[in-house]
DNA sequence: CTGCACCCTGTTTT
DNA sequence: AAAAACAGGGTGC
């Protein structure tokens, strides 16, 4: 394990961006310190004023770039957002849009129906417990994500309180244990595959496209975006399966062709205006 | 195809 | 204190 430091362009808030709905998988482990799984091993980042560290097997600036989608420049996007939309601040943050592992991203986003940050971290952690132990960090276990079979046990998570998101799991996961990953990965990409899963929605299915699957011009809605959507178009409707991708056209249709990006800062702003603690 | 009750559980509001 | 509503939706009738 080795020591290294992130280079980045843009200044990258770690926390804000590890914790803000994202992905469920990292653990605090110290002072501006963060652990998780990144490509079946351990990894730990830290903080050091604007700078970002990272611990890990080897250097790997060119995979972490990806993951932080460092290749999009946000200021001048964020800038862009600001001259055509009044309603939001869409100030640098530091906050990054990821790109999160493919399976770990379908499983996450199924547990996150009707549900908050705080219970889905706990239920992907379970999830992950499954997995192959991969060592510990200040007291915290880490796993690699499990291999399909090892989630069809539906009984074992209605015992963990899954509740009715159990069958879904264990369903999408007999669903896809036919597949090697990248057949997966294209068969997501398919526009109906995803929905076909069992658990997954309209919803789920636009956050593992955007998380997930690197399509940065997807705005998953929820009942958040909705509200903000409604501001910004001035209407006054229900968020319905029909008319979700007209709404979501109207909004991709006004911020382009990075539109999630948009979507990340105009949630954050709305949770912290609406001071809903989901960010811990 | 649209609308709507219902779903597990934990937390907040009434 | 108990009940209802809500929480970053989805399913099935």
């Amino acid at each position: 394990m080795t020591s290294y430091r992130l280079y980045t362009s843009e200044k990258i808030n770690l926390k804000l961006t590890l914790f803000s709905g994202q992905i469920f998988s990292f653990k605090k482990t110290g002072e501006n310190t963060f652990t998780g799984v990144f490509k079946n091993k351990i990894i730990t980042f830290y903080q050091k004023n604007e700078e970002v560290f990272y611990d890990y097997e080897h250097e790997i600036q060119k995979e972490l770039e990806i993951f932080f989608t460092l290749d999009i420049k946000y200021i001048p996007l964020l800038n862009f957002y600001k001259s055509i939309c009044k309603e939001y601040n869409f100030e640098y943050s530091g906050l990054r849009l990821l790109r999160v592992d493919l399976l770990e991203c379908i499983f996450s986003f199924i547990c996150s129906t009707n549900n908050t940050v705080k219970r889905i971290t706990k239920m992907v952690n379970y999830l992950f417990s499954k997995g192959e132990f991969l060592g510990e960090k200040n007291g915290e276990k880490f796993f690699k994500f499990p291999k399909l079979n090892l989630l069809i046990d539906s009984e074992d998570l209605k015992n963990k309180k899954f509740g009715y998101r159990s069958e879904y799991i264990s369903e999408t996961a007999k669903s896809l244990l036919n597949f090697s990953e990248d057949v997966l990965r294209g068969k997501c990409l398919n526009e109906n595959f995803l929905v076909s899963l069992k658990g997954i929605g309209n919803k789920v299915s636009d956050c593992i496209k955007l998380m997930g699957l690197n399509k940065l011009d997807t705005v998953p809605i929820d009942t958040h975006v909705f509200k903000s959507i409604k501001i910004l178009f001035k209407v006054n409707d229900k968020l319905s399966k029909k008319n979700y991708f007209f709404y979501q056209g109207l909004f991709r249709y006004k911020f382009g062709k990075y539109c999630g990006i948009a979507q990340l800062y105009i949630f954050k702003e709305v949770m912290d205006k609406s001071n809903k603690k989901i960010f811990e």
